[in-house]
DNA sequence: AAATACCACAACCGCAGTCAC
DNA sequence: AGTGACTGCGGTTGTGGTATT
């Protein structure tokens, strides 16, 4: 019954990969190709590792065309779209970027983007659900999420990124938005001062769970004990007030949005990525693009209202 | 100069779905 | 149809290099 063992385990190695085994799995490949059987393939290639870290290290490393280094702008930007759009799917995000592995851009995130964002996560204290969500969501997981999580754009000096959000609901869905949901007139691609804003009702704050979950991938809040919400963790747990960072009410929009969709289908990452295909994906990076003056314009090319967002 | 802390990246582990027997 | 190996994925841990004390 059932196939051949898997590997000898007691007598493969373990730890990092030598040059020579490198060489040795390299050439077994451009050879021979893995012939869609990685378990069987150490041993023919005289090397005593487990099949299945054979693939991860060609995968990840050895595969050609694979790219190393820093990431871009724009990568940075697919990456952010993606990630609060479908969560941790990073398979996904990896077929977006050619030449990055998924496991390249899980580190990367986990690394250095997720502190850039966690630097501007204001922190509140009163924790309550926010207005429960239209019943027409119930049954659209992909509109409601494509419409209520604006991609991500980069402004015209680079300096930040910003979110962009019609001023005219593109939907019916996205009208019924709670009404403090809404951008005032006075923004100003730029200026992380003069921007506009999500403004909370008093006493709200927009996530369910913790508002660095979002960010930290679930490990629990580190609100003020104090009550007080000036404070949140920088780098190495320096502590960055709000009022130094310049603005401070995109990401209460963000984990609003965020959690919303994980509301309104029960689990954000199990059921709502699930329903994205290729072309979702595609569609969701590709939805905005910088106009001349570095302003965002939507698939119908009419220019959006920004918010600055992520200032690094 | 040594010890310690921090960081980035590579590699491993465990799970779930798929597939071969 | 049942069993168990194989594959792919995401989360976590390990390791080596660098910075700081």
């Amino acid at each position: 019954m059932g196939r051949a063992p898997c590997c000898d385990k007691a007598n493969v190695k373990k730890g990092p990969w030598s040059p020579e085994e490198d060489a040795k799995l390299r050439d077994y490949i451009e050879k021979n190709g893995t012939a869609g059987n990685w378990i069987a393939l150490p041993q023919k290639a005289d090397l005593k590792r487990c099949g299945k870290s054979c693939r991860l290290r060609w995968l990840n490393y050895l595969r050609p065309n694979i790219k190393h280094g820093e990431f871009s702008i724009e990568e940075d930007r697919i990456i952010c779209t993606l990630y609060v759009t479908i969560g941790s799917r990073w398979s996904i995000i990896a077929a977006q970027l050619p030449g990055r592995t998924d496991n390249d851009i899980k580190n990367y995130w986990n690394t250095k983007l997720k502190k850039k964002l966690m630097s501007v996560i204001p922190q509140f204290n009163q924790r309550r659900a926010p207005p429960p969500f239209p019943d027409s969501y119930q049954d659209s997981p992909l509109s409601l999420s494509s419409q209520m999580l604006p991609p991500l754009s980069l402004d015209s000096n680079s300096q930040y990124y910003t979110c962009s959000l019609n001023k005219q609901p593109a939907s019916q869905e996205f009208a019924s938005l709670p009404q403090y949901l809404s951008t005032n007139d006075n923004n100003s691609l730029g200026n992380p001062n003069n921007c506009s804003s999500f403004q909370a009702p008093e006493g709200y704050y927009s996530p369910l769970k913790e508002s660095n979950n979002f960010l930290s991938g679930g490990e629990g809040s580190c609100s003020c004990s104090d009550g007080s919400s000036g404070g949140q963790l920088g780098r190495a747990g320096e502590i960055i007030k709000q009022e130094d960072m310049g603005f401070q009410d995109y990401s209460t929009y963000t984990d609003y949005a965020y959690q919303c969709v994980e509301k309104t289908n029960g689990y954000f990452s199990e059921n709502i990525a699930e329903s994205y295909n290729l072309d979702d994906v595609k569609r969701l990076i590709g939805s905005t693009s910088l106009s001349c003056n570095g302003s965002i314009l939507d698939e119908n090319r009419e220019e959006l209202d920004l918010m600055p967002m992520y200032y690094f």
